[in-house]
DNA sequence: TATGGTTGTCTATATTAATAGACATTAGAG
DNA sequence: CTCTAATGTCTATTAATATAGACAACCATA
């Protein structure tokens, strides 16, 4: 059943398991995550690794375990994220969440690297500003990125977005009232230290990596972004037309 | 550095991050994994430790030790898979690999189930064709789906899939020449039992999960699919216009 | 061919994960 | 109140993980 000796604990084996139950949905009818006998013997396993497992989702504020009634789930939606041709991070995620914010960690003048230069159609060692952001909704930490804009149109982006904690409305105060999402790229990974800092993760936690371009009306890229998502509070849904 | 009792052995961590470096391109310039005791000062730990790493990676299949020399980055390319109005898994896939095949795992007829209904919009227990469907490239499994067609319009689906290996065949032969994605969710869990099994996966490695509709050119829906992707073989790209 | 650098293998020890059992504590039903 | 069923806590033991050191095997090259 489930698998030893390959690195990963059992009871981080089965909390992902549980995890992934309640968010398909499988306890809705009563609310309710089976009784610790129960989930070991389905999973094969002690009733003290079940409970090293649901310790794990309740520290995550999944679970609620109350002494002598049983353990009850205490969230289960995640975030989505529309992805299609006029992405916008506060009014995708706005309306399921009270409480946005957008934290500028760092600001900086770089040059651009070879990455950089070929998203953003730049060549290398092209001056290039760099954001580091950090979004919250609800208190939940659920995106992280790293963005970076032409210096030569953008110079007062940082300002710009500290003061509205939005990107749209800084591209708007920088002269770019419009812009276009032309490609994202999807992938994911393991959190890395600095994930499981910031996002406040686990390490073996997965982490959704988007690679972004935003272009002006025109079709001139305007911004570069790296995104990391906490794959357990965001999905992703692609809408065509 | 590394985080421990966390429940992921410190060696997977490092395996996890060595991957995402080599995926980076980071050691490109040698084509060469740093030497084990370097890793291991880098990383903080033991010379044992970063050995089973390395070790895990080279099962992967991701490098090769020659003793003596040092360690080899063996592949590094993950498969693109582009996602849009026309996503079409074999033509989306085809020019990177030389060798695609979809294999038919099983079939059988359902009746639709609270999901399957809502994304068909068919009523609940409405009679529906199952096929669940392994697809490799290269020898490697790059693909999981589950799909479900309304029986109606689909009887035959499952011998023409068999035959054709390809959905966008199988389809055309049941009197669909032409159809589109109308929406895409992405996700990403760790890799079930099932997983490890069919797509030669770790435990704790991370799964990609995409829930797609595909509709005719009239707007009825005709296919809805999960489908599973190993996030260390795969990516998704999303083009706008 | 001698040397330095690298991976491969072995032994030993300490720490962490997992199992097992016993019993306390709490809540709800009868 | 009593009984049952659930979570909470403790001790003890075994298995897996991580560290440490020593040395063998192999490769390139000065």
């Amino acid at each position: 059943m489930m698998q030893r000796q390959k690195g990963v604990a059992l009871w981080r084996q089965i909390a992902d398991r549980i995890r992934a139950s309640i968010a398909a949905g499988d306890y809705d009818a009563t609310g309710r995550v089976p009784t610790e006998m129960v989930l070991a013997e389905s999973f094969g396993v002690n009733r003290h690794t079940v409970r090293a497992a649901l310790a794990a989702l309740a520290q995550e504020g999944i679970v609620r375990a109350e002494q002598g009634k049983g353990t009850w789930i205490e969230r289960r939606d995640k975030f989505d994220f529309p992805i299609g041709l006029r992405t916008r991070f506060t009014q995708g995620i706005g309306d399921q969440a009270r409480d946005l914010k957008g934290v500028l960690l760092s600001a900086e003048a770089e040059t651009a690297t070879a990455e950089t230069a070929r998203w953003l159609k730049l060549d290398i060692g092209a001056p290039v500003r760099r954001l580091d952001a950090l979004r919250k909704a609800d208190g939940r930490a659920v995106s992280r990125s790293t963005m970076w804009f032409p210096s030569a149109r953008f110079e007062g982006i940082e300002e710009a977005f500290r003061q509205t904690e939005s990107i749209t409305r800084a591209l708007s105060a920088c002269g770019v009232p419009d812009y276009l999402r032309e490609v994202t790229e999807v992938s994911a990974v393991h959190a890395e230290p600095d994930d499981v800092a910031q996002l406040a993760l686990s390490p073996g936690a997965i982490v959704l990596v988007t690679k972004a371009l935003n272009i002006d009306p025109e079709g001139v890229p305007i911004q570069f972004a790296i995104t990391r998502f906490p794959a357990d509070r965001v999905q992703f849904s692609i809408r065509n037309g």
